[in-house]
RNA sequence: GGCUUCGUAGCCCAACUGGUAGAGGCGGCGGGUUCAAAGCCCGCACGGUGCAGGUUCGAUUCCUGCCGAGGCCA
């Protein structure tokens, strides 16, 4: 019924104005829907409604994130298929959505979980393999250029400088000065372009628990042993496929400025990105191991304090740490070196910057300090994660809280650069201040002394300008079942190929059983599907080898963040065969990006980071029209419950407190009191409302109207059951207004009632300017005002005519599509209301002739006059000054000055 | 600790770019309808906007600081 065609379909009406508003479509877990699920459904189901009724063409499409690891978790309890359980979840979820009457076009339905889909984003997956990214035009391009421009000699062959997990990072390969690109080995090209790629193949250190046979997120480990079992974990390096997303860190960052976002969505993204600005600075070594580099790089934000770097710090996991074990300098302590070391790189990035108590150990090096000439030691410690810069900082004390606990702790040196203020007390400062002890920076501020050590780093050859991010390139493997399987082949060195197009796509293998194997070594379940790991260059289109040669398929698994990914565009064009998108479906829907994205502001940094990046990649390619996907977005504010609190503050479920009186609660068993407060909904509260209750015992209308009249879309306000009866009592109030309680025919006036009319008006154009802005809560109250008029006037033998009727269907119809179709029909309105015009107001009809206006003396409100609603200044000054309760109270008085607002106030100031 | 949003009646919330603090709902109280209750109908009350300053003719709205709550990141 809510079938939407697409340009060039049967019944697209090309004249209209489209409307993509999307909603953040569901993981359908087997408990099926909670009551945050509909209320921004509900949300865009009236915006929808409304815009269908302006006359647009509106996409508003549904579907289901359905990869993911609850069900892989029930697979290996219970050995039935994640596709089972669901597609049985996704039955359920369907189900409860069309009670509320959502319309949504299902004919385009889909899950991430389908194969027609997964096989796209297969190829998308290809796409960004396919491509690298061009720092001097900023933007994505197909590999293959590169390689011409290799070959042609227009670019210089060389490791991608961006590409720290290439050893050879910015350096020409052997031998290439000389003779550019042909002459190179086949190995030297492959790695070459490798490592411009976007998505690539990098060592990762990840949480293997062995035991558990799985990698585990940092959350999932706690104090060296997995959540789950309590079984020991380990770091351990293994090759995963990354994505290159830190080429976009600029774009991903610039992009938010054109973006119609909540400022606070814009500012995680922007804080996630983390870009700043600095300087990479080499400190020369006096006695580096012969191995290692002569000089050591550092990034840092503050190269004005340099004058205050007494010492240096490099994470364990740095190069130079193996050189030095190798070729120990004289006083290093190599054994504590091993120990520590180990020590540390068992414990996450997190774990580390977490400790509270300092550690480290000096290696024996020690570098020169280029601004002060002299030599300072050189120490590794767990605080200087190798994820972040250059894994080595220049340690400033002075100017860093961490520097200065490890100097105090070490008895390192500290030296002030920057003049704390007078009132200052504590340790290391780091505001503003004026350089001290800094030689030809003393006296400059910050900013400036910043810019010319930069300067000067630059002319000594040793520091260059250099933007860093916090934002690390994206881990995209996971070692599991229920995700989609990579299109990529490796043969027996280890070289890694594209499945070819027409291959894909590659399916998901069943599984004898989905438990992980206890295994040392780390192991991706599908390796357990040992015949469907097997194939041939022949059969996955590798090109330039026999087509028998064997072929190993990828085993590691996508995460649950792919299929979200790109969703919103194959709801342009769900069904097409061809493309991903076809050309003409998606410039159509995504002219302008989607025009609203509703959804939980959990998903404010990863998941549309993620999307962004995708989409930009494929926009940089030609595959779609559009920088960025979604120009409007807004979060739901979360629905929360009542839960009481203890003294001690901890909490009690639900139904173990009783309400002795009004707002006094106890605690049944302890016959403590306890306060009533709001908290997030949770089984263990007992306090989680099912929708499924709520609509048997109060309708699908009343539950839509209930959440969006809670309060703002945006705020998260708790769930009141005891409020719910004023929503269902104004649609039975609505119900009697026009028709007889007990019959249910119409009982409808004649003539018009001037009075109810013009209310009339007023709520049109009120309810309509508060869908648009998504204040659904205010629209309703004016629904609700209306109709308490019109319940009033009935007492007075007034009734509405059965046009005024109808219009008040219309009106009501977005919110309660149920009763709203019903009133529509037994009035007597043509075909259904979700297909009629949304009525027209008369600008006339929302003012009155004459108003009131409040007279201030002193800002003090003092009298009220009647004005006619046309008044201009002069008239209102006049009326007011004529005004019996004001004369007598400016008797006497100085009128200083008289200010008027026109149709609002007169303030008179006088004294 | 940083970023961010927000504190209005017993509760949930209105108040547009500063302009009469109150639209609406819940709950409470009173009245009507009724043999009675539920229901329905009508009516009523309650706060000066977390606190302290500032800007302004005028501040719930803008600015500063503090207190408190939520979200995100450390």
């Amino acid at each position: 019924m809510f079938r939407q065609p697409n340009p060039g379909e049967e019944g697209f009406d090309q004249d209209r104005p489209k409307f993509f508003c999307l909603d953040m479509f569901p993981y359908p877990s087997g408990a099926g829907l909670h009551v945050g699920h509909p209320e921004g459904y509900t949300a865009t189901d009236i915006l929808c409604r409304y815009k269908k009724m302006k006359g647009f063409n509106v996409l508003h499409p549904m579907g289901w994130d359905a990869f993911g690891l609850p069900a892989e978790q029930y697979a290996i309890q219970t050995g039935i298929h994640p596709a089972q359980t669901t597609r049985k979840s996704i039955d359920n979820f369907r189900r409860q959505l069309q009670r509320f009457g959502f319309c949504y076009d299902w004919s385009r339905e889909f899950g991430t979980i389908d194969e027609d889909y997964y096989k796209w984003t297969q190829w998308i997956f290809l796409r960004i393999y396919d491509s690298w990214y061009d720092t001097d035009a900023q933007r994505g391009r197909p590999i293959s250029e590169l390689e011409q421009e290799f070959a042609s000699g227009k670019r210089e062959v060389r490791y991608n400088p961006d590409a720290a997990e290439y050893a050879g990072a910015g350096e020409l390969p052997m031998g290439a000065a000389a003779g550019g690109w042909e002459p190179l080995d086949d190995e030297t090209k492959r790695t070459i372009l490798d490592s411009y790629r976007l998505a690539y193949v990098g060592n990762q250190t990840v949480n293997w628990c062995p035991k558990l046979g799985t990698a585990l997120a940092n959350e999932e480990v706690i104090d060296g042993r997995s959540e789950r079992g309590g079984f020991p974990v380990f770091r351990k390096p293994l090759s995963q496929w990354m994505f290159r997303i830190t080429s976009y860190a600029d774009r991903l960052l610039a992009g938010l400025e054109d973006v119609d976002w909540p400022t606070s969505t814009k500012a995680m993204q922007a804080q996630w990105i983390g870009r700043s600005e600095g300087a990479e600075i080499d400190f020369s070594l006096t006695n580096a191991p012969v191995m290692a580099k002569p000089s050591l790089r550092v990034f840092t934000t503050r190269p004005d304090t340099i004058f205050g770097a007494t010492y240096m710090v490099i994470a364990p996991e740095h190069p130079m740490v193996q050189a030095i074990l190798e070729e120990p300098p004289p006083g290093s302590d190599v054994s504590a070196l091993v120990e520590y070391c180990g020590a540390a790189s068992n414990r996450t990035d997190v774990e580390r910057q977490e400790s509270k108590e300092k550690t480290g150990v000096f290696t024996g090096v020690m570098a020169l300090n280029p601004a002060t000439g002299e030599q300072i030691p050189v120490w590794t410690s767990e605080y200087v994660l190798m994820s972040y810069g250059t894994g080595a900082i220049m340690a400033v004390p002075g100017q860093d809280e961490r520097d200065w606990e490890f100097a105090e702790k070490f008895d390192l040196p500290i030296v002030r650069t920057v003049q704390p203020p007078a009132a200052f007390d504590g340790k290391a400062y780091t505001g503003e201040g004026v350089a001290i002890n800094s030689g030809f920076l003393d006296g400059l501020g910050v900013a400036q002394a910043k810019s010319k050590m930069i300067d000067w780093l630059g002319e000594q050859s040793c520091g260059v300008r250099k933007v860093n991010y916090r934002l690390r390139d994206w881990l995209f493997s996971r070692q599991r079942y229920w995700g989609e399987p990579f299109p990529i082949v490796f043969d027996q060195r280890g070289w890694h190929y594209p499945v070819k197009a027409e291959a894909l796509p590659v399916k998901l293998p069943e599984l004898a059983d989905y438990a992980p194997e206890v295994s040392d070594e780390p192991k991706p379940l599908l390796a357990k599907a040992t015949e469907w790991l097997k194939t041939t260059a022949g059969e996955v289109g590798v090109s330039g080898r026999p087509a028998d040669q064997a072929m190993t398929r990828e085993t590691n698994t996508m995460p649950g963040w792919a299929g979200s990914c790109w969703y919103y565009l194959r709801f342009c064009d769900p069904k097409n065969a061809e493309r991903f998108v076809g050309k003409e479906a998606e410039a159509y829907w995504m002219d302008g990006g989607v025009d609203l994205y509703i959804g939980g502001a959990e998903h404010a940094v990863l998941h549309l980071l993620y999307a962004r990046f995708w989409h930009k990649v494929l926009f940089d390619l030609g595959e779609v029209s559009t920088d960025e996907p979604f120009s409007k977005l807004f979060h739901q504010g979360l629905i929360t419950s009542f839960a009481y609190q203890r003294k001690d503050k901890s909490l009690v479920a639900i139904d173990e407190v009783d309400e002795t009186a009004e707002d006094t609660y106890v605690e049944r068993e302890s016959g403590e009191s306890v306060k009533q407060i709001t908290a997030k909904m949770s089984k263990s509260l007992k306090n989680v409302i099912n929708p499924d209750d709520v609509i048997a015992e109060y309708g699908a209308d009343t539950f839509r109207l209930y959440e969006m009249y809670m309060g703002p879309l945006e705020a998260s306000k708790p769930w009141n059951t005891r409020d719910i009866s004023g929503l269902l009592r104004f649609l039975q109030r609505a119900w009697r207004l026009v028709l007889d309680e007990d019959t249910g025919e119409p009982m409808l006036s004649d003539t018009p009632d001037e009075t109810l009319e013009k209310k009339l008006h007023r709520t049109i154009a009120k309810v309509g300017g508060d869908i648009e802005r998504l204040a659904f809560n205010t629209g309703i109250a004016a629904m609700i005002e209306f109709v308490n008029a019109g319940t009033s006037a009935k007492e007075s033998g007034a009734a509405l005519t059965r046009d005024q009727a109808l219009r008040f269907s219309q009106v009501l119809a977005p919110f309660a599509p149920h009763i709203g179709e019903e009133l529509w029909s037994r009035l007597g309105g043509s075909g259904l209301v979700s297909q009629a015009y949304w009525p027209e107001h008369d600008e006339a009809m929302l003012t009155d002739d004459e108003i009131e206006i409040p007279v201030q003396i002193m800002g003090k409100l003092r009298a009220k006059i009647m004005a006619p609603a046309g008044a201009d200044q002069k008239a209102l000054e006049e009326l007011a000054m004529a005004d019996a309760q004001v004369k007598q109270l400016i008797e006497g008085k100085q009128v200083r000055k008289v200010i008027v607002v026109p149709g609002r106030l007169v303030n008179i100031v006088a004294q």
